[in-house]
DNA sequence: TGTACATCAGTGAACGCGCGTTCACTGATGTAC
DNA sequence: TGTACATCAGTGAACGCGCGTTCACTGATGTAC
């Protein structure tokens, strides 16, 4: 049952969006590679002929999830010009506004630390990215004041979304992204940052 | 080989007092049963005299590993008693400086959003007792104004340490500390939080 | 205070289970002539 | 363009392993008289 290297790419890549799926909602150790094949519509054993390991897929993966928060990010930025509407979206529960509910550091931040070097590698290298992507929002000013509003914001946006999908009231996680929502915009709007 | 009903208090204290090293240095889902109990001195069919599951141990784990948090900080706040050491101290990578090394939503943070709903409930009480302790450290000023900026200064330094432990490289992890250090330290210090 | 016995902390082996990985096999695809 | 054959994507079963959990057992502890 060999398959046209057009559908074996096409296996791939479903493999890997079908792992980043499972990654985000179960965590890198609560995905069974044979449950993101079921996902993908194969069976186990066809794994092994696009990846050498479970780690490898890891990493793909994780990269893939920071691909898709950036592409998001380009289509947000440019309906939500205003930093202020930015911070709002990075803040906000509503998937379809925010561009970094998909992103892997949200997701999976502490499995990640302990991730294999070769995904760490890549988690860093997308962050910069990241860092970059967000920077050029804000339009004129100076590149390196840019990219530290833009790191600490990513850094605060990162631990306030963490906290509030750990608290398990609704009404709490929300006055926990209200509360960042707030200092963020007051200090990317002071001069003194 | 019944032991004495100190003795097994102590066990079970040395049970927790492992499990929560060994949940921060490997994950919840890194670390073995088996092995939490060979860290506290016994062997794996000792542990369900103590705990009627690992989840049990999990939501203790991390109610013990906010509350040696807490006593840190408690130390920690007579000798730093400025706002600007305080944020040095919580996002330095020392150990012996940083109250919230040993927090469990530093170290766990993804997985915890996943735990069963009793750690959850711990986490989230835990991290309103963190909040009000930050900010009984404020001294004077308004309550909720207090308590709002204890709440921002923990989401922010949740995701700096997040990130800082994520990437591989020493010196872009103390970049990413120092980036947040300077802007914490501005914010909390503008009147216009 | 002394004796008889029930309790139960801890041992060590075993349980079923799901995991990541391997492997023999199938048959359409891609290639060489 | 047509034929012959090597390649290899995918299947489905099996592998060893470590996991959380259970269990029969041991013997010092705690208790009742």
């Amino acid at each position: 049952v060999r398959k046209s290297k057009v559908e074996a790419a096409q296996s791939r890549r479903r493999i890997v969006a079908a792992a980043a799926n499972a990654f985000r909602k179960n965590g890198i150790r609560g995905t069974g590679l044979a449950e993101v094949m079921a996902a993908a519509g194969m069976t186990q054993g066809g794994f092994y002929r696009h990846f050498e390991s479970k780690d490898h897929l890891v990493a793909e993966a994780c990269a893939t999830g920071l691909r898709d928060a950036l592409d998001a990010m380009e289509r947000t930025g440019a309906v939500q010009p205003t930093v202020t509407a930015l911070i709002d979206g990075f803040l906000s529960l509503d998937s379809k506004k925010n561009p970094l509910q998909d992103c892997p550091f949200v997701a999976l931040g502490s499995e990640l630390a302990r991730a294999d070097p070769r995904t760490r590698e890549w988690a860093a290298a997308g962050l910069l990215e990241l860092v970059v992507s967000v920077a050029d929002r804000f339009g004129g000013g100076e590149r390196e004041h840019a990219r530290s509003t833009a790191l600490f914001l990513i850094s605060s946006i990162v631990g306030t979304l963490t906290l509030s999908r750990l608290v398990a009231d609704p009404a709490v996680a929300e006055a926990i992204l209200g509360n960042s929502r707030e200092w963020l915009t007051d200090a990317v709007s002071q001069p003194g940052g």
